[in-house]
DNA sequence: CTGAAAGCGCTTACAG
DNA sequence: CTGAAAGCGCTTACAG
């Protein structure tokens, strides 16, 4: 609780006033059960006293681990995303390890620079949702020692490490939801995202394969506001034959039909049926609930995090790639 | 675009591929203006040949400097500190500079094992949305050299500097506005946080200085979920004399007692009024659309980062506290 | 505009 | 369980 503002204290004053060597200080930091009890303790007194705070600036480039991971994802509001990135801050807290924000956006010049800045950071790991395709970048990532783990989808080719689920299989088993239910004319409204295009490749596969009349649809810009769905809305009501049940690429969006269907006095689900996508808190607040797909976010971070944890341990991984599922959840909407 | 996994490259082997001393080197990054067209170009070539990432944590202990600002936020979903979160890590971006991102939630060692962290990674600021209280805590931010930004709220005693604006001043506002509007029964949604208790606080004094009849309230958990509302709705139709506008502590609340009430026949505005709080992009595009306060998270964010700047620079901040003010948008809802 | 060299504050084999 | 010392990869006065 000393120090005049400005310097900060440093592990060899701190070894002094124990009376231990700094490798003694470094070891209570870092591998406490090694250091005796007594020891432990006029270290614990002295770094109270001088109220000091490591430098992992220092620490890091010695130990070659920066306690740091970086997490780039899109965008932070309205988005799936953050959810995963919450549950991944909070596990990852326990554990003193950090995590950077990047949001990639829409333009790939940023996620290349944000892998730059995590890779000159020397991040633990980093973490994409995105879909990397850029070759040159790819290597950068291969080259480096860094883990590196895709989350949300699961490429076929990954860089290094995946945790996700098939987005075509969500559009199958939505297709085949809809189908059971006698929905005849569905109609898709897609955020114009690489993930949601995969769903409705697969919903539209599937559909046509159960031999569906042609269905109908609408791109949406990512990222998607509740209110994107009024314009959207306005076109589906002018179509002949009229859908009887529209997909939506997010529960936002599903919500948003939802409340214009209904301010137009349209009844949901027998007037117009609605499935949404994510699961958001939301989905089952809305009245009528909304039908939709759960994806736990929560569980991606940890299977996340476990890997990294054995790539720290040095094990070996044997699933480079590790599929989390999904869940359909019927609710009132559809 | 060489070099074997695992090692990455060296500023000396970038400085003896082009020829030149290290110094120059680190000069062409930190500080290009001063190195020579010619000179530039080699180094340009041997990092592009290598394929060469700096390492900041080499660079930041050297420099002091670690180009990594840490945003503390109790929370990310729901949650109105994103849009100003996003909006710092997009401006931060263009420097160079990172956002580490602490979710403090409402657990007060957390916030300390955060700050600690932050400074532990040397910081260059620390921004906080919390009110800090504990004095060994405030302390130890003031004696580091780190520049600490509390953002959002407006604290008679900043620990450093401050960008905000007056949660008091928005209750005010709002008693303000209902009273004209000709209301007579307010009901307030208060979230369990202090801010928003601080917005109570004032539209009550103001309430009851101009004249009005005791107000009804209740207070809701946070983080408030969308569907948070339904409870508290079911109590307030139980209220006699029923409310005729329900102030709510947030846009979801205000949105979820809407759906609420017109789910059980009331109309909104005419049966009952609700006011929101943040001005997220659902409060417009909702249904009737919310009355609401808008508060410009991004030029919270853009004043941030000047004031990080001036202190980097090493100028003298003359206003420690920066008021941003706030706007109260009259819509359909109340 | 450029270079030689000291220094930033830790960690970690190695030896005991 | 502990210590002496080399090393991590940069930056930056200082001198030219």
């Amino acid at each position: 609780m000393t120090n005049s503002p400005g310097r900060s204290a440093r592990l060899d004053e701190v070894a002094a006033r124990a009376g231990v060597s700094t490798a003694t200080v470094s070891r209570f930091f870092n591998n406490p059960d090694v250091v005796a009890a007594a020891t432990a303790e006029k270290i614990r007194a002295a770094v109270a006293e001088i109220g000091y705070v490591p430098n992992l600036l220092a620490g890091g480039l010695a130990s070659n681990r920066s306690r740091l991971v970086a997490a780039l994802v899109p965008h932070l509001s309205n988005s799936i995303f953050g959810q995963t990135i919450e549950a991944m801050v909070e596990q990852l807290y326990t554990e003193g390890i950090v995590v950077m924000l990047g949001l990639t956006g829409t333009a790939d010049i940023r996620l290349e620079s944000l892998i730059k800045a995590a890779l000159a950071r020397r991040a633990d790991a980093i973490i994409l949702t995105g879909i990397l395709e850029d070759e040159e970048l790819r290597g950068l990532l291969q080259r480096s020692s860094t883990t590196v783990i895709e989350i949300w989808g699961l490429p076929e080719n990954p860089i290094d490490l995946a945790v996700g689920f098939s987005h075509r299989a969500v559009g199958v088993d939505i297709a085949r939801f809809i189908h059971s239910r006698g929905y005849l004319h569905p109609h898709l409204l897609t955020p114009s995202t690489a993930r949601a295009r995969e769903r409705r490749d697969g919903l539209i596969a599937e559909w046509a394969a159960a031999g569906g009349a042609p269905v109908t649809e609408d791109d949406v810009e990512a990222p998607v506001h509740f209110g994107s769905a009024r314009a959207a809305f306005a076109k589906i009501r002018r179509l002949d034959p009229r859908p009887d049940v529209i997909v939506c690429g997010s529960d936002s969006l599903a919500q948003g039909v939802m409340v214009e269907a209904m301010s137009c006095g349209l009844k949901v689900p027998d007037d117009i049926a609605v499935v949404g996508f994510g699961n958001s808190s939301l989905a089952g607040e809305m009245r009528p609930t909304i039908t939709t797909i759960d994806v736990d976010g929560a569980r991606i971070a940890r299977e996340a995090i476990a890997a990294m944890r054995q790539r720290a341990l040095g094990e070996d991984i044997k699933n480079r790639t590790i599929d989390v599922g999904f869940r359909l959840i019927a609710r009132d909407s559809a």
